[in-house]
DNA sequence: TGTCATGTGTACTACATAGTACACAATAAT
DNA sequence: ATTATTGTGTACTATGTAGTACACATGACA
């Protein structure tokens, strides 16, 4: 599914049972205008910045950090925990592309907070 | 130290040994114009694109995770990495940004290629 | 039946990114 | 001494990003 039509699905999903989910109305209440959100939801331009996306997850109650992968991005603030220790978080996650969900799963599990 | 300083500081090093490191050739052997690699080097334009910063460490010896990062850019691969499991990831990257390098560390020695 | 809200088409824009092309003066090599 | 090489200044460009502004036809509804 891509940014876009997941985006019409949800919103749509929202707009039957509360009608101020309209194009229109969620373009204002995240500040950008209609026919902007409307090309979004049809694909017909690039997914918006990490900022409007931020934005719209809020408005729709997604996660942001699925919505932003949806558009090819990574949350800035995962790209700047990175950029601190860029050697070691690269080898974490080069040893973790292949691992299952629930390896990595216990791995976070396993760090339970400040626990060093 | 910025990007463009480490380059010159790393260049200028290898050149004193090696004369066919100067800006011209290097650029030449990565593809770019000698004015362009003058400025990147002298901070007078933004660091180069993800491609051109692996070619520059590739050709200088030196560790593109490493460089890019400078460059304020996370390597593609890992972006890729995270935009497969983007919650997952998100969850334990969150949870290691204030870890000390050792227990990202002891997290990775851990897991064991392929034990799961 | 007239008004209002809806979604969308067309045209345009500002700024960022990632460079190229070429000329020039200074320095190094033969 | 002259040739070659070096680093750099100036000017220009193509493509991508992230939108805005406004008009228009359609459908809801009071």
């Amino acid at each position: 599914m891509t940014f876009g039509k997941y985006i019409r699905t949800v919103r749509e999903k929202i707009f039957k049972e509360d009608r101020s989910y309209s194009v229109r109305q969620v373009a204002q209440r995240i500040g950008v205008e209609p026919s902007y959100l409307s090309k979004i939801e049809r694909d017909q331009v690039a997914p918006p910045s990490e900022a409007t996306i931020t934005r719209l997850a809020q408005e729709l109650g997604e996660d942001s950090d699925l919505l932003l992968a949806m558009a090819g991005k990574v949350s800035s603030d995962l790209r700047d925990i990175i950029l601190q220790r860029p050697q070691l978080f690269a080898e974490l996650l080069r040893k973790l592309r292949d691992a299952p969900d629930h390896a990595i799963h216990s791995v976070a599990r396993e760090i339970r907070d400040g626990d060093w």
